[in-house]
DNA sequence: GGCTGATCATAA
DNA sequence: TTATGATCAGCC
Protein backbone atom coordinates (compact mmCIF):
# COMPACT_ATOMS: atom_id res chain seq x y z
CA UNK A 1 0.00 0.00 0.00
CA UNK A 2 1.21 3.46 -0.91
CA UNK A 3 2.03 6.33 1.81
CA UNK A 4 0.11 9.41 0.96
CA UNK A 5 3.03 11.00 2.99
CA UNK A 6 4.52 11.09 -0.62
CA UNK A 7 1.71 13.59 -1.80
CA UNK A 8 2.33 15.84 1.06
CA UNK A 9 4.21 19.18 -0.18
CA UNK A 10 6.87 20.04 2.40
CA UNK A 11 6.80 22.68 4.70
CA UNK A 12 7.37 26.17 3.81
CA UNK A 13 11.53 26.78 3.58
CA UNK A 14 12.60 28.10 6.59
CA UNK A 15 15.28 30.12 5.31
CA UNK A 16 16.72 31.07 2.18
CA UNK A 17 19.67 28.25 2.63
CA UNK A 18 17.09 25.87 2.94
CA UNK A 19 15.03 26.54 -0.02
CA UNK A 20 18.20 26.70 -2.04
CA UNK A 21 19.48 23.43 -0.98
CA UNK A 22 15.74 22.01 -1.85
CA UNK A 23 15.84 23.58 -5.72
CA UNK A 24 19.81 21.87 -6.59
CA UNK A 25 18.21 18.52 -5.07
CA UNK A 26 15.67 18.98 -8.21
CA UNK A 27 18.25 19.93 -10.66
CA UNK A 28 18.59 17.39 -13.17
CA UNK A 29 14.90 15.57 -12.48
CA UNK A 30 12.89 15.64 -15.36
CA UNK A 31 9.33 17.16 -14.92
CA UNK A 32 8.64 13.42 -15.88
CA UNK A 33 10.47 11.93 -12.87
CA UNK A 34 8.79 14.67 -10.29
CA UNK A 35 5.33 14.33 -11.79
CA UNK A 36 4.91 10.73 -11.77
CA UNK A 37 6.54 10.50 -8.01
CA UNK A 38 3.45 12.61 -6.46
CA UNK A 39 0.88 11.25 -9.18
CA UNK A 40 0.51 14.15 -10.99
CA UNK A 41 -0.54 13.97 -14.48
CA UNK A 42 1.41 14.85 -17.26
CA UNK A 43 0.09 17.31 -20.01
CA UNK A 44 0.76 16.70 -23.57
CA UNK A 45 2.07 19.75 -23.44
CA UNK A 46 1.28 23.45 -22.13
CA UNK A 47 -1.04 24.47 -24.45
CA UNK A 48 -4.02 24.53 -21.84
CA UNK A 49 -2.23 24.04 -18.54
CA UNK A 50 0.64 26.96 -18.85
CA UNK A 51 1.17 27.37 -15.36
CA UNK A 52 1.48 23.57 -14.98
CA UNK A 53 5.41 23.83 -14.07
CA UNK A 54 5.90 26.33 -12.00
CA UNK A 55 2.85 24.75 -9.98
CA UNK A 56 5.21 21.86 -10.21
CA UNK A 57 8.29 23.55 -8.46
CA UNK A 58 6.14 25.24 -6.10
CA UNK A 59 4.77 21.84 -4.53
CA UNK A 60 8.17 20.66 -4.59
CA UNK A 61 9.89 23.50 -3.16
CA UNK A 62 7.20 24.14 -0.15
CA UNK A 63 5.64 27.54 -1.34
CA UNK A 64 2.19 28.37 -0.02
CA UNK A 65 -0.66 27.73 -2.37
CA UNK A 66 -2.43 30.67 -2.70
CA UNK A 67 -3.71 34.29 -4.75
CA UNK A 68 -2.43 36.66 -2.86
CA UNK A 69 -0.26 39.16 -4.34
CA UNK A 70 3.05 38.74 -2.38
CA UNK A 71 6.01 36.93 -2.90
CA UNK A 72 5.48 32.77 -2.73
CA UNK A 73 7.80 32.67 0.36
CA UNK A 74 6.75 35.74 1.99
CA UNK A 75 8.49 34.85 5.27
CA UNK A 76 11.92 34.56 3.96
CA UNK A 77 11.62 37.53 1.05
CA UNK A 78 11.79 35.23 -1.57
CA UNK A 79 9.70 35.11 -4.88
CA UNK A 80 10.02 31.83 -7.05
CA UNK A 81 10.26 31.91 -11.21
CA UNK A 82 10.79 28.97 -13.41
CA UNK A 83 12.22 30.08 -16.09
CA UNK A 84 11.88 28.06 -19.88
CA UNK A 85 15.01 28.29 -21.61
CA UNK A 86 16.95 26.75 -24.54
CA UNK A 87 19.52 24.15 -24.49
CA UNK A 88 22.27 27.10 -24.55
CA UNK A 89 20.14 28.25 -21.00
CA UNK A 90 18.49 31.06 -23.16
CA UNK A 91 15.24 32.19 -21.99
CA UNK A 92 12.60 31.17 -24.00
CA UNK A 93 9.76 33.41 -22.78
CA UNK A 94 9.28 36.77 -21.19
CA UNK A 95 8.80 36.50 -17.20
CA UNK A 96 5.35 37.79 -15.50
CA UNK A 97 6.03 39.82 -12.66
CA UNK A 98 2.68 41.01 -11.36
CA UNK A 99 -0.27 42.67 -12.50
CA UNK A 100 -0.11 46.48 -13.07
CA UNK A 101 -2.55 48.71 -10.70
CA UNK A 102 -4.26 50.80 -13.22
CA UNK A 103 -6.88 53.22 -10.89
CA UNK A 104 -5.58 54.72 -7.42
CA UNK A 105 -2.14 55.37 -8.12
CA UNK A 106 -1.70 58.38 -6.94
CA UNK A 107 1.13 58.28 -4.88
CA UNK A 108 2.73 55.33 -5.26
CA UNK A 109 6.49 54.97 -5.75
CA UNK A 110 8.94 52.37 -6.46
CA UNK A 111 10.42 52.24 -2.99
CA UNK A 112 6.61 51.03 -2.20
CA UNK A 113 5.81 48.93 -5.10
CA UNK A 114 4.66 45.46 -6.33
CA UNK A 115 7.28 45.17 -8.72
CA UNK A 116 10.09 46.36 -6.77
CA UNK A 117 8.98 43.79 -3.81
CA UNK A 118 8.63 41.01 -6.02
CA UNK A 119 11.97 41.44 -7.60
CA UNK A 120 13.62 42.26 -4.64
CA UNK A 121 15.17 38.22 -4.31
CA UNK A 122 14.37 35.94 -6.66
CA UNK A 123 15.01 32.01 -6.76
CA UNK A 124 15.24 31.49 -10.44
CA UNK A 125 14.66 27.81 -11.80
CA UNK A 126 15.72 27.14 -15.31
CA UNK A 127 13.60 24.74 -16.98
CA UNK A 128 14.09 23.06 -20.52
CA UNK A 129 11.46 24.89 -22.31
CA UNK A 130 12.00 23.98 -25.89
CA UNK A 131 8.35 22.77 -27.78
CA UNK A 132 10.28 19.89 -29.62
CA UNK A 133 11.34 18.31 -26.10
CA UNK A 134 7.99 16.24 -24.38
CA UNK A 135 6.93 17.77 -21.60
CA UNK A 136 7.91 14.63 -19.38
CA UNK A 137 11.45 14.64 -20.83
CA UNK A 138 12.12 18.46 -20.00
CA UNK A 139 15.00 18.89 -17.43
CA UNK A 140 15.60 21.30 -14.07
CA UNK A 141 18.21 22.99 -14.40
CA UNK A 142 20.22 24.72 -11.55
CA UNK A 143 18.97 27.25 -9.28
CA UNK A 144 20.07 30.65 -9.26
CA UNK A 145 19.39 33.16 -6.16
CA UNK A 146 19.21 36.62 -7.27
CA UNK A 147 18.38 40.28 -6.29
CA UNK A 148 18.94 43.02 -8.91
CA UNK A 149 22.23 45.18 -8.12
CA UNK A 150 22.36 48.55 -8.58
CA UNK A 151 22.48 48.92 -12.41
CA UNK A 152 19.65 46.58 -13.08
CA UNK A 153 17.42 48.19 -9.98
CA UNK A 154 18.00 51.79 -12.20
CA UNK A 155 17.13 49.98 -15.07
CA UNK A 156 13.85 48.56 -14.12
CA UNK A 157 12.92 51.73 -11.43
CA UNK A 158 13.55 54.29 -14.50
CA UNK A 159 11.11 51.69 -16.52
CA UNK A 160 8.79 51.34 -14.21
CA UNK A 161 7.91 54.93 -13.40
CA UNK A 162 7.84 55.62 -17.05
CA UNK A 163 4.96 53.34 -17.15
CA UNK A 164 3.12 54.54 -13.93
CA UNK A 165 3.52 57.47 -15.45
CA UNK A 166 1.87 56.63 -18.72
CA UNK A 167 -1.22 55.44 -16.75
CA UNK A 168 -1.37 57.68 -14.47
CA UNK A 169 -1.99 60.26 -16.82
CA UNK A 170 -4.50 58.19 -19.11
CA UNK A 171 -2.49 56.80 -21.54
CA UNK A 172 -2.51 53.14 -20.65
CA UNK A 173 -4.02 52.70 -24.11
CA UNK A 174 -1.44 53.64 -25.75
CA UNK A 175 1.37 52.07 -24.02
CA UNK A 176 2.67 49.25 -26.22
CA UNK A 177 5.36 45.78 -25.13
CA UNK A 178 7.91 48.05 -26.70
CA UNK A 179 8.12 50.67 -24.01
CA UNK A 180 10.78 50.02 -21.16
CA UNK A 181 13.98 48.84 -21.66
CA UNK A 182 14.01 45.74 -19.44
CA UNK A 183 10.43 45.95 -18.33
CA UNK A 184 6.87 45.99 -20.46
CA UNK A 185 3.79 46.48 -19.98
CA UNK A 186 1.29 43.41 -21.42
CA UNK A 187 -2.47 42.53 -21.37
CA UNK A 188 -2.68 39.87 -19.01
CA UNK A 189 -6.02 38.27 -18.66
CA UNK A 190 -8.22 35.70 -19.17
CA UNK A 191 -9.79 36.40 -22.62
CA UNK A 192 -10.60 39.79 -24.41
CA UNK A 193 -13.70 40.08 -22.27
CA UNK A 194 -12.16 40.34 -18.90
CA UNK A 195 -12.16 44.14 -18.82
CA UNK A 196 -11.01 46.20 -15.89
CA UNK A 197 -11.19 50.13 -14.68
CA UNK A 198 -8.53 52.24 -15.97
CA UNK A 199 -8.00 56.11 -16.20
CA UNK A 200 -9.12 57.05 -19.78
CA UNK A 201 -7.54 60.12 -22.03
CA UNK A 202 -9.38 62.54 -20.10
CA UNK A 203 -9.05 61.40 -16.94
CA UNK A 204 -12.74 59.30 -16.96
CA UNK A 205 -12.83 56.19 -16.17
CA UNK A 206 -12.83 53.06 -18.96
CA UNK A 207 -12.69 49.30 -18.81
CA UNK A 208 -9.71 48.27 -20.39
CA UNK A 209 -7.84 44.40 -20.70
CA UNK A 210 -5.76 43.80 -17.27
CA UNK A 211 -1.95 44.89 -17.94
CA UNK A 212 1.28 42.97 -16.33
CA UNK A 213 4.70 43.78 -15.88
CA UNK A 214 7.07 41.44 -17.30
CA UNK A 215 10.69 41.47 -17.60
CA UNK A 216 12.11 41.31 -21.31
CA UNK A 217 13.87 38.30 -22.41
CA UNK A 218 17.15 40.50 -22.84
CA UNK A 219 17.11 41.32 -18.86
CA UNK A 220 16.76 37.74 -17.98
CA UNK A 221 19.01 36.55 -20.29
CA UNK A 222 22.00 38.56 -19.05
CA UNK A 223 21.17 37.78 -15.20
CA UNK A 224 21.44 34.20 -15.94
CA UNK A 225 24.30 34.55 -18.22
CA UNK A 226 26.47 36.18 -15.59
CA UNK A 227 25.87 33.94 -13.32
CA UNK A 228 26.80 30.78 -15.35
CA UNK A 229 29.43 32.00 -16.53
CA UNK A 230 31.41 32.90 -13.31
C1' DG B 1 12.07 33.62 -36.43
C1' DG B 2 11.01 36.75 -32.80
C1' DC B 3 7.95 39.58 -30.61
C1' DT B 4 3.62 41.61 -29.22
C1' DG B 5 -0.79 41.02 -28.08
C1' DA B 6 -3.97 37.32 -26.72
C1' DT B 7 -5.09 33.61 -24.10
C1' DC B 8 -5.62 29.15 -20.73
C1' DA B 9 -6.65 27.04 -15.97
C1' DT B 10 -7.82 27.72 -11.34
C1' DA B 11 -8.73 29.65 -6.53
C1' DA B 12 -10.99 32.83 -3.58
C1' DT C 1 -13.14 40.01 -10.80
C1' DT C 2 -8.51 39.75 -9.36
C1' DA C 3 -4.95 37.21 -8.23
C1' DT C 4 -1.81 33.10 -9.03
C1' DG C 5 0.94 30.05 -12.44
C1' DA C 6 2.58 31.44 -17.32
C1' DT C 7 2.82 30.08 -22.73
C1' DC C 8 0.46 30.45 -27.15
C1' DA C 9 0.27 31.91 -31.81
C1' DG C 10 -0.46 35.23 -35.50
C1' DC C 11 1.75 39.13 -37.46
C1' DC C 12 5.58 41.72 -38.90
Amino acid sequence: MRSRVYLLSPLPPCDEHQLFLRAQALSGFTLGELARRIQWTIPANLKKKKGWVGMLLEFYLGAKAGSKPEQDFADIGIELKTIPVSAQGVPLETTFVCIAPLTGNSGVIWDSCHVRNKLSRVLWVPVEGERHIPLADRRIGAPLLWSPNAEETKRLRHDWEELMDLIVLGKVESITARHGEVLQLRPKAANRYALTEAIGEKGQPIMTLPRGFYLKKAFTRELLARYFLL
